[in-house]
DNA sequence: GCAAAAGTGTTATTCTTACACCCATGA
DNA sequence: TCATGGGTGTAAGAATAACACTTTTGC
């Protein structure tokens, strides 16, 4: 612990009178299952904005912007969600704040030039998915392009990282939570919902075995649907049960009841 | 998705251009094995300081304050960590950034009037560990209490639920990572770390299986040394293994490095 | 010796993993 | 009929959990 801190004797607490000298921004890493051409397995990409000033013009960046004072963080990044998309759907979830005082790429002093340290921001990330049915419908324009989430090239600020958190998390959350449906649409077959966990966690998955485990978690129902046109043994159609508990926030559901109303269609949390 | 949003056809990206209305606070929970009778099990326990300003003044408040420019979100932390306790060791991890337009505890309408909704605070907040061995040596003053986390009073904005929160994700945490080991001193009985994994999930454990887990994971060593003394079999003392990897916070390691080698003895990341 | 906790052994149960094999459809 | 993925069976191995039992100290 070095020199900023307050003189011994101080005693913290939560005041509220600070000088506001740091900016607050919100971005969202949305995610999504696509693919280029028709026979190659779905992946995970986002979508992500061309950069129209310094610093790192023409670089591409997470969408996002400043906290506006009249919304919730969570309300921030359903808003930059619909922005970048044109959807109002989707899971979406905070991720971590990012506030180094200087938050760059690589070894820092390449870089001391271009971004001038004057300026702090901190931003409140989120991440995001969307269902494969609305994958079709999102927007497009000419400053926002989709992109392999494993395939980047190099972003502005550290948003590199960011995006491997993003997925770090992701990995990890679709082991313990049932999150994975809420990349998929109102019915999808068990081979569709493999295909987002190996997506997800980079690796196959074992089909008999995985049919099990999911329907040991009771996270479907039957519909009782089949699809036909394929050229093998018709698989049945699935819904996510909505009714079932879902481990995932624990306390924190009701921080996220107001976007929740708003911009969820897939609520899954307690 | 209702009125407050851009034009549409603008474009979202990270613009560094705000202007800021929105206050940014760090606070900390703190957490430390305690117990007030010698023969009474240890549980956690936090220290609370005092309001002396609206509002909620006289009420009990996570320890904090406004984010200085020059510090990281961590630092900031790792301040505030030494402001309330005196000391300097110990782990710290981001817990999550709250920021509803209105974050009072309870039904909003209640407090409407003592909270003006024209100050806009956004926390982000962090949790602590200190040592057991430290915990004697922490600072006293007149307005920090130290309170059992499981027994608190109403405390002041929504810090009940933040607090609720950090022993949410702890539970959580101690399950697959090495952190109980955060909360004892350089040497520990296993009866001491099981004691702090009984207190964070709150039902006891079977000490022959919790031994063999333990050894399963090989995250302790055996000192050779023992306890005497006691009025039994005389316990073996273990340390930490600090060359094991630690599944922890994944890719983000290089964001905690500043404060890392600032603030903390008990490394525990990759 | 007795109480108390340290530490070891044993077994039943459940979960995981690998893989053989049958089923139902379109071409 | 054959290729293809849908779907079921089975068995080995690992992880979990419950609890009996032995060990070593202080009193």
């Amino acid at each position: 612990m070095s020199d900023p801190l307050p003189p011994a004797g101080a005693v913290p607490e939560d005041s509220s009178h600070a000088h506001a000298a740091v900016q607050l921004a919100v971005s969202t890493v949305i995610l999504a299952m696509r693919r280029e051409e028709k026979d190659e397995p779905h992946s995970l990409w986002l979508p992500l904005v061309r950069r129209l000033r310094e610093p790192f013009k023409g670089m591409f960046a997470l969408p996002g912007g400043p906290l506006s004072p009249e919304l919730s963080l969570e309300m921030s990044a359903a808003s930059t969600l619909e922005r970048a998309t044109g959807l109002v759907s989707g899971y979406l979830e905070q991720l971590y704040a990012f506030g180094r005082v200087h938050r760059l790429p690589g070894p820092e002093d390449e870089y001391d030039e271009v971004a001038p340290p004057s300026e702090r921001v901190v931003s409140v990330v989120y991440w995001a998915s969307i269902p494969a049915t609305d994958v079709a419908n999102t927007r497009v324009h000419e400053n926002i392009r989709w992109m392999r989430a494993d395939d980047l090239p190099r972003l502005a600020f550290d948003h590199n990282e960011i995006v491997d958190y993003a997925l770090y998390r992701l990995k990890n959350k679709v082991e313990y939570s049932r999150i994975a449906h809420s990349f998929l649409g109102e019915e999808f077959t068990l081979a569709e919902l493999r295909e987002v966990y190996e997506a997800i966690l980079q690796r196959p998955l074992d089909p008999a075995n995985f049919r099990r485990q999911i329907a040991a978690s009771k996270s479907i129902i039957d519909t009782g649907k089949r699809v036909e046109g394929t050229r093998h043994r018709p698989p049945r159609l699935f819904r996510y049960d909505h009714t079932q508990a879902f481990a995932d926030q624990g306390p924190l559901g009701m921080y996220r009841a107001a976007a929740h109303d708003a911009a969820m269609r897939h609520d899954e949390n307690p």
